[in-house]
Formats: structure tokens, sequence, C-alpha cells
DNA sequence: TAGATTGTTAATCGATTAACAATC
DNA sequence: TAGATTGTTAATCGATTAACAATC
């Protein structure tokens, strides 16, 4: 009933293309344009497809609008999702930026800090708010996800409050790893790491 | 005699740990306190130190200094590579400022931007070029690897230029699906799409 | 019809985990 | 020695790819 991840991550990449490709003024695609756009075949996108269970009316390629539409209904939650960004440094900054204004079932709805300088200031329309409303700021707005972009050593801290506090899924920039319960959600992203194994693919494909 | 890509990440990863490990003033760990450092398993662990062909003299656990010794001469090259990054926006300033200052072998050494407000500036201590002397510098400067925080409609052009001018490895932060030769070894990351997958755990989750 | 395309099962590949002999 | 730990092969799991019948 739960679809693998990486269907759930190509789905995302596919959604964006497919609205591109409808502002183009395109109604339909075939399995193989779709994973052209992608570094993909066409039986993975047909696969990717078969899990959702949409199937194409006729041999000519896949209604984009439809497809968009069970993509959505697939991924999206009925009223969208709320989410806090945990730590305005930098990152949490660019991030922050970034989410606000795509129109999207994901609403970046509040930020939290230590920093005295940076709490009740807006940025992108986001409040931020001190690390000690945390669990008074979730419950009272309903945030779900937190993206943590915090600095390392806070890391630990900060998750054990967040899944106190009830959220129900963590997106983690620090590259601290966490643990959480069975009933949080993780995915952790380490640039460092991603950096590393670049190069060590550049320095392996040097013999 | 290319290592598995997960076990690269993992390798990145101990690293970190055991020099904190070592920081503590612990000579020595054992498979299984590695293990719990991360989101792992003892015998995963002994699996990808087998890879690089470190062996423990005792059965006391692994010497952490000889260990990250091994690990480094599998990771890293020599005498580092050097990095740029492209676009200096919100997300290109934060990594820059993230990795600057963390002693590696990786080093990034240019930024570039079309905004000619930007041009010229230091940031960090690293200076900011126009797009039109890329290649100039890439060559100048031996950059090897590219990390990618363009807008997203200007990342194709972008990555291709990048190509051309030799680049070997690109770590590409826009949304935009990029082809590279095989020549050049593309890592991949959209936070949007990360976000989505973690919304659809949670909603899942729900049931 | 012939050719292109889809949906789906079976085979393959890559990575993780289980099992276990060897070592201290 | 008994118990803990390692190194490594074999089994399993998850995801991708090949193969192919069905459809327009």
């Amino acid at each position: 009933m739960l679809l693998p991840e990486r269907t759930v991550e190509r789905l995302s990449e596919y959604r964006r293309s497919l609205l591109q490709w409808l502002e183009e003024g395109k109604t339909h695609i075939y399995s193989h344009e779709l994973a052209a756009l992608h570094h993909n075949t066409a039986v993975q996108v047909r696969r990717d497809i078969m899990f959702i269970g949409y199937t194409s009316m006729q041999r000519k390629g896949y209604d984009v609008k439809e497809l968009v539409g069970v993509i959505e209904e697939t991924l999206d939650s009925k009223k969208g999702l709320n989410v806090a960004v945990i730590g305005v440094g930098n990152l949490g900054k660019a991030i922050t930026t970034y989410f606000v204004g795509k129109r999207s079932k994901l609403n970046i709805i509040a930020t939290f800090d230590v920093d005295t300088n940076k709490i009740d200031r807006v940025m992108s329309g986001v409040k931020c708010y001190p690390m000690n409303r945390l669990g008074e700021i979730i419950r009272s707005e309903n945030i779900s996800i937190a993206i943590m972009t915090v600095p390392v050593d806070a890391a630990r801290e900060v998750a054990k409050q967040l899944v106190e506090e009830g959220i129900r899924g963590i997106l983690n920039f620090t590259t601290a790893p966490l643990r959480v319960g069975p009933d949080v959600y993780l995915e952790e992203y380490d640039m460092v790491t991603s950096l590393e194994k670049v190069a060590y693919f550049v320095k392996m494909a040097d013999r």
C-alpha cells in the first residue's frame, strides 16, 4: 500500500516536468518522453505510473492533466501540511525564501531560533519564534513537519524536543545523525557527504 | 575497485564520528559503537571497513587514528580538489560560508554569478567572478568540482558550459535534471522532492 | 494491417542482513 | 576456557531492467 521510496521521489519530479509540459500547451506525453526529461527509462516511468494505478485511455500517451491529478492525490494531503524551519542561519533563510511563494500543499508557516535579534522578525512573510515556544506554536499552528537547519551541536536536543512536541516528519540538514521513534519519518541530507562523494568519484575517474 | 556509492557515503559519515571520538580521547572503537552513532548495524560497519581493506590488529576494536587514516587515503585526493560555487543567491551563500573554514581536502576557491553587483565581492574569503570568466578561472585555478546553485532556468545552460570547460564533477542543487557526459560525475539534490517525500510518508502514517 | 506504445510478470542487479568460522 | 568481536560467504531484500502479450 505504501509506495517505494524511490518511486515517491520520482513522482515528485515527474509532477514538475508535467506541469511544465502543460504550460507549453501539450496535453499528452509518452512514457519515453517523460523518461527523457529525467535520468530515466520509459519502463521505469510506466512502472511508477502503474504503482499509482493510472492508465492511459488511448495509446496516445498519458493525459498530462489527469496524470498530474493522480500524482497530486497520491502525494499531497487534502488540506496540505504545515512546516516549520528550525534555525534561521544562512541555510534556514535560503530554504525558507526558496519554499515560500511556491504554490504547494506544503506551507512554511513559522521559523524558530534562539537568537533574540531574530525573534519576532518576519522573513518572506514567515515569523520567527523563540525556541521555548516550540511546543505551543506546533500545536496552535498544527505543524507536522520540521526542517532542521540548526548548528550541529544543537541538533540532537532540538530533534528530541520536536519529537516530544509531536512533530510527524523531520528533514534534517545538519550533519548529526538523528534517532527518532518509529512514528516520526526522518529524512537526512548531508551536504558534506554529498560533496565528498562527488570528490571520490572524480578522483577515481582519473585512473 | 570502485567502492559502492552507499559505502562511500557512510565512510564520509564515519570519518566525522571518528574524529569526534578521537577528540573525546578515545583511541579504539568497536563496530557496534560506530554503528550506534549512525543509523546502522555492526555488520554494515564491518563490511564497509572490509571494503577499504583495513583490519584491526587486536580484538579491542578498531584503532581510530589508523581507521581515519585509511578512510582519508580512500576518499581524499593527495593534493585536494578545488571547488567553485556557481550562483551566489541565498543557497549559494549558505553553502559557501558553510564549507569555508572546514579544514578539508575540498577547497571552495571561487564563486560565479551574473549579477554585476556581486562580481569582485569577496565572501568568506572567496571571490566572486563573472560567468564569462568561467573557463578561464576553472583552468587557472585548477577547479574540478562545481556546486550549482543557480536559478532553475539557467541550470541547463550553466551545466553545458561547465562540462565544456572541463569540470569533472557537479553537485546540482537546482530542480532541473541535468544530463552530462560519462566522464563527468553528477550528483543531484532536490530539496523540494525531499520535503514532498517526508510529507508523503507523514500523510501515509496517519492511517 | 504493421508499428508504436502500454501494462505487467519474470529475471537481474546492487545493497543489506544472516550466519558462522576464526581470533583474541 | 568462555565470551566478545571480527572478517567473510551465503541468503535475502528492494529496486531496476528485460521480456513480452495486449492494445490501438
